[in-house]
DNA sequence: GGTCGATCTCTACAAACGTAGAATTCTACG
DNA sequence: CGTAGAATTCTACGTTTGTAGAGATCGACC
């Protein structure tokens, strides 16, 4: 995406080159902090700018208004929603352990961590982008996972696997309950995998297979 | 708890009898759902007001201030929690479809539902009510369940299933996933039931067992 | 060296927030 | 009827919020 060295020839305007400070990194690195502890509402252009050591107008001035700093926040995971896919990837035999293991694993990424927490907090409050970003993770996610799932009501086993997976995270990295904030990962994925396969591939009780 | 009609005799002091117009229910039903839908710090005073048709005086006269009023938002499903413990009283065997039941009625029932909601929303938002009431909860209900469920890992067990089980109320109730949100609830309750058990009785796989 | 433009700060404003107390209306009892 | 007290509204203060623009600082290119 950047520009090589020598692109426009003549008409390339003078002055500061940008990117050299590293502040807007910082800023962005706040935002995402606090987005993830306080929410959208919480989370404030001075709290921001105070965390990054600048003045709250320059944080306006490179990402603008509240929305558009947020947006900018959540770009990250997107780069990540590519290791999900890819986890999708193969036979359904070990897809439960894979899907956790990929799932979950963004979660102990220090870098992913704030943008998916704050994901989490923001989805849960009816804002206005929070139904854009539900509609799409429900048709990026939900929808590639169901399509490798057969016929058997596949969008009913991979909302429920999801479901499971979201729950766990949330419980592990938002709210912190004990033991599961300090289990092994290992672990976490050995004890959920079972369940998420049985999701997945089992057999659903007769009693839901009217629709 | 409401007094009888004659009780005391001389000392009884004249006024305006209190409870008539009914504002003070419709204040709190209004604060419910304000903060249901947009959490703690996105409900404000003047909304729940206007919702309830009054001043919004009026609102911090009856209930104090925004923490007490939101105390008193969370007073009712203080009843409903014993409608869970319940739950866990008898054999182990269907303990996991007797927890579904009851906790997943709860969320149905739409006198508790807005108070759920705002229960979930404002444990992901850490503020200072919001800790005290995971503790609570977490002492209350997991250490209920737990103390059911034998010597080999109790509390992971019912962490997990816990876990589970909030997941796919949020799912269904909060976010409104399809086509958890239109499933019949006794469907719902058969499909998550056999997992749960899985989890409070079943075997653990064998790399979780150290701690 | 001069200058353009990006980076960054200062000051400010209108709106909304929680909170507070005085003032008014109205009902029930003596 | 008179009055006490609950129910309800009015007005207001101080703070914080998002947003906005003017101005200062400084590095890279002509």
């Amino acid at each position: 995406m950047t520009t090589g060295d020598a692109e426009g020839a003549d008409r390339r305007p003078g002055g500061r080159r940008p990117g050299r400070s590293g502040t807007k990194e910082a800023i962005l690195a706040a935002a995402r902090e606090q987005f993830a502890d306080k929410g959208y509402t919480g989370a404030t252009f001075r709290g921001i700018a105070a965390q990054a050591g600048v003045d709250p107008a320059l944080v306006r001035h490179f990402y603008g208004t509240k929305d558009q700093l947020f947006a900018a926040t959540l770009a990250l995971p997107g780069e990540a929603l590519g290791r999900l896919q890819q986890a999708f990837e193969g036979g359904t035999e070990e897809l439960g352990e894979r899907f956790a293991r990929a799932y979950l694993g963004l979660w102990e990424d220090p870098e992913t961590l704030p943008a998916l927490k704050a994901l989490v907090r923001t989805a849960l409050t009816t804002d206005q982008t929070a139904d854009l970003m539900r509609d799409f993770l429900q048709e990026r996610i939900l929808g590639e996972l169901a399509s490798r799932l057969g016929d058997d009501q596949p969008r009913l086993r991979a909302v429920l696997a999801a479901t499971h997976l979201v729950g766990a995270a949330v419980a592990r990295h938002v709210i912190g309950v004990e033991p599961l904030a300090s289990l092994d990962f290992e672990d976490l994925v050995s004890l959920l995998a079972p369940n998420l396969q049985s999701y997945l591939t089992g057999d659903l009780p007769e009693h839901a297979r009217l629709s």
